[in-house]
RNA sequence: GCCGUCGUAGCUCAGCCUGGUAGAGCGUGUGCUUGGUAAGCACAAGGUCGCGGGAUCGAAUCCCGUCGACGGCUCCA
């Protein structure tokens, strides 16, 4: 349908529904007059120009769902005479009811399910009803959480709607669906517990989520790319392709990698090093431990030590294993004096950091007790900060292009919220002695000067204003379109932060740039500026992966474990026909393996058959078999992921693998 | 941390409701077979049924506790 098309004119004193033709009524759930989306069975009282509304366009679902929400309420509250509903809003992909009732499993949503189509079946009408906040009232006085919606959102004297169907009905402003035979292909898919408002202290209630789509082939396709993302998930394909375990015994939420996955660590380890090396960051090493005092100093005792390994010795002295690597790198540069011509000194570290996380929140590598962060710290000058931070930009475009074929990255800039300031490290002005001094409002008894007593400071923005000029600076000279976020900054300094997404649609925040002018005062850090006076530096900290674990879990997931040939833990498996030609296997293997290729050779006692279909869950970049033709003309037969099969010279295959090896191509070349 | 579901062989799972001390497939090992690109044949090994307690003549099975995993909620420097 054109947008033409999509517009129409319809009469006075008739439904919407009743203007639009037949053939084209049942894929119409909604429209739109001068903005506002309405009912079908709206009937303007003069002519009006009207905008329909398709069930599958974005909005269209989101109605569908909605009225789908309606439905599995109706369903729950017939089967469960005791529930009350909260509330059922549409979801990105689907929507979810909350609902205070007793616990059910996911089995009983079948039965619910049942009920729903068998609702949708006997097309009931979803009619809208309004009233005034009393009859409001008086309707769901039996339903506490719709009579707090009610007083909060109708202003006594005011009217607002109701939606019914059959015996069922909602507080609701709509739109919906005309009736419930629109709702035939849903499905409800998991259900969650929660709390009221989300807040543990209040009513606990089940959370039934499902999804609507306008038809059955467009559910059934939803359905099948939910389960390939479930084949996807990073903690069988990991177990599959044999790259790390969890022992839940002796670690719980810390992976152990096997080799297959600590290649695959390693080789983006060293791309990494690599990367950094060329924009001049040094490699540093900090130890795992260090005395808590340092710990109070940076501040992340007091605010963490919820998340923190702590534990003392017999001596009494007490340390943490590091939560983060800063305090580390600002310990190495605290070692020496600097000019300002030293600057920038720029510090990268591969660092495992420990966080303590509590048991509900830990799972597979997204969210691992133990993880390491290709984490780097910059000590800079004011006037360096654009230079740096777009070289830092540079740095993720770069890093990102290596492993994705166009990666889509958006990036977000973080800024100070300059009507709501007190929780941010801001410098203060006195208006009595002139001094300045850096404070966080909320984070001190009461605001004043700390060198006169003073309370008449006044705010100076003048550092975070830098700060963001050099952040937005960075992203213009990088053509690097953005969106402005204010109240998102740290409360040590703006950020920008760049999320990737994946292959599945789904976006993941990676990369992190942010600036801090908090650590190198609470640190003293300084250098001799032109003047010969101490001056702070401000500290930039950027990660680019984020994490290793992270990173790897997208890897495996937007490739569904099949990798790039530079990072697959299995280059080329080496199958001989018959174990009569194991001789010229092992030959290949060593030939393979002399050039640093990542190579098996498989001389069991078994048939090819067999070992292909059995090693394909380890998804070798390419199946190598060789036999009588093969060794009598020096050659191999290969095998790639789209099993297209060439016969190769042994040298040139090797010469070819390596080359797609050294230059990190990303799609197969042979 | 909270709520729900789950925990049986290396992996995937059955058995649990209705108690009588475990079963399949894959994988592994051995033998036969010696093969041309996703299922050749046979035999075998492999499990304190997460852990602890309780009621029972008797528990993988029922009850309680605990640890862990998963899905959510909340959190994520």
């Amino acid at each position: 349908m054109s947008e033409k098309e999509k517009k129409m004119s319809v009469a006075k004193g008739k439904p919407i529904a009743q203007s639009i033709p037949g053939g084209l009524l049942p894929s119409i759930v909604a429209a739109r007059i001068d903005g506002t989306l309405v009912d079908l069975s709206f009937v303007p009282d003069h002519e009006v120009e009207v905008e329909l509304i398709k069930a599958d366009s974005e909005e269209g679902l989101r109605i569908l769902r909605h009225s789908a929400a309606h439905l599995t309420a109706q369903a729950v509250l017939s089967l469960y005479r005791n529930a009350k509903l909260n509330a059922g809003p549409p979801t990105e992909d689907g929507f979810y009811y909350d609902i205070q009732m007793d616990p059910i499993s996911s089995e009983d949503l079948g039965k619910i399910e049942e009920k729903m189509k068998e609702l949708s079946a006997r097309k009931l009408k979803i009619e809208r009803v309004e009233m005034s906040r009393e009859e409001l009232e008086r309707e769901f006085s039996n339903n506490k959480f719709k009579l707090d919606k009610i007083v909060a959102k109708v202003k006594p004297g005011h009217k607002s709607t109701v939606y019914r169907q059959g015996d069922f009905q909602d507080f609701c402003t709509g739109p919906h669906v005309p009736d419930t035979s629109y709702l035939s292909a849903v499905k409800l898919l998991s259900v969650a517990s929660t709390n009221y408002m989300g807040d543990v202290t209040k009513e606990k209630m089940v959370r039934i989520y499902g999804t609507a789509f306008p038809d059955k082939k467009s559910l059934d396709q939803f359905l099948a790319m939910r389960e390939e993302s479930m084949k996807r998930d990073h903690r069988k394909i990991g177990q599959e392709m044999d790259l790390f375990t969890f022992n839940s015994e002796r670690a719980p939420g810390f992976p152990l990698y096997a080799p297959n996955g600590q290649w695959i660590r390693s080789r983006m380890v060293g791309f990494m090093k690599d990367l950094n090396e060329r924009y001049g960051w040094q490699e540093v090493w900090t130890p795992h431990l260090f005395r808590d005092t340092m710990w109070k100093q940076s501040g992340h005792y007091a605010k963490y030590k919820d998340n923190m390994y702590l534990f003392q010795l017999s001596d009494g002295d007490s340390y943490a294993i590091k939560p983060m690597n800063c305090p580390g790198h600002i310990t190495i540069f605290e070692r020496t004096m600097y000019s300002y011509r030293d600057l920038p000194v720029k510090y990268f570290e591969a660092g495992t950091v420990y966080r303590y996380e509590k048991s509900g929140e830990v799972g597979g590598l997204t969210r691992p007790r133990a993880f390491t962060i290709d984490d780097g710290h910059a000590f800079l000058r004011m006037d360096q900060m654009v230079t740096e931070i777009a070289a830092v930009l540079s740095m993720v475009k770069e890093a990102f292009s290596a492993f994705f074929h166009k990666p889509e990255m958006i990036y977000d800039l973080s800024v100070i919220d300059k009507e709501n300031y007190d929780n941010y490290l801001i410098s203060y002005h006195c208006n009595s002695c002139d001094s300045i001094s850096d404070i966080r409002k909320a984070a001190v008894e009461e605001l004043k000067c700390p060198v006169c007593g003073s309370t008449e400071l006044e705010p100076d923005f003048s550092r975070w204003d830098a700060a963001t000029e050099a952040l937005k600076n960075a992203l213009v000279s990088n053509d690097i379109p953005f969106k402005e976020y204010p109240g998102e900054a740290a409360f040590y300094g703006p950020k920008i932060d760049i999320h990737v997404k994946d292959a599945l649609g789904r976006s993941w925040q990676l990369s992190t740039v942010q600036l801090d002018f908090f650590m190198p005062i609470n640190f003293d850090l300084n250098f001799i500026n032109e003047q010969g006076k101490k001056e702070t530096p401000v500290m930039v900290h950027r990660a680019i992966y984020g994490s290793y674990e992270r990173f790897m879990v997208i890897l495996l997931e937007s490739y569904a474990g099949k990798l790039p040939t530079w990072i697959s833990p299995l280059q080329c498996y080496v199958v001989p026909v018959s174990q009569s030609f194991s001789d010229y296997g092992r030959k290949v293997e060593k030939a393979l393996k002399a050039r640093g290729i990542r190579a098996i050779l498989d001389d069991t006692n078994e048939t090819m058959n067999r070992k292909i279909r059995n090693i394909r869950r380890q998804r070798p970049s390419y199946i190598v078999v060789v036999g009588g033709k093969e060794s009598e003309t020096n050659t191999v037969s290969v095998r790639n992921r789209e099993e297209k099969q060439t016969v190769y010279d042994l040298e040139k295959f090797i010469d070819a693998i390596s080359r797609e090896i050294d230059e990190r191509e990303i799609q197969q070349t042979l």
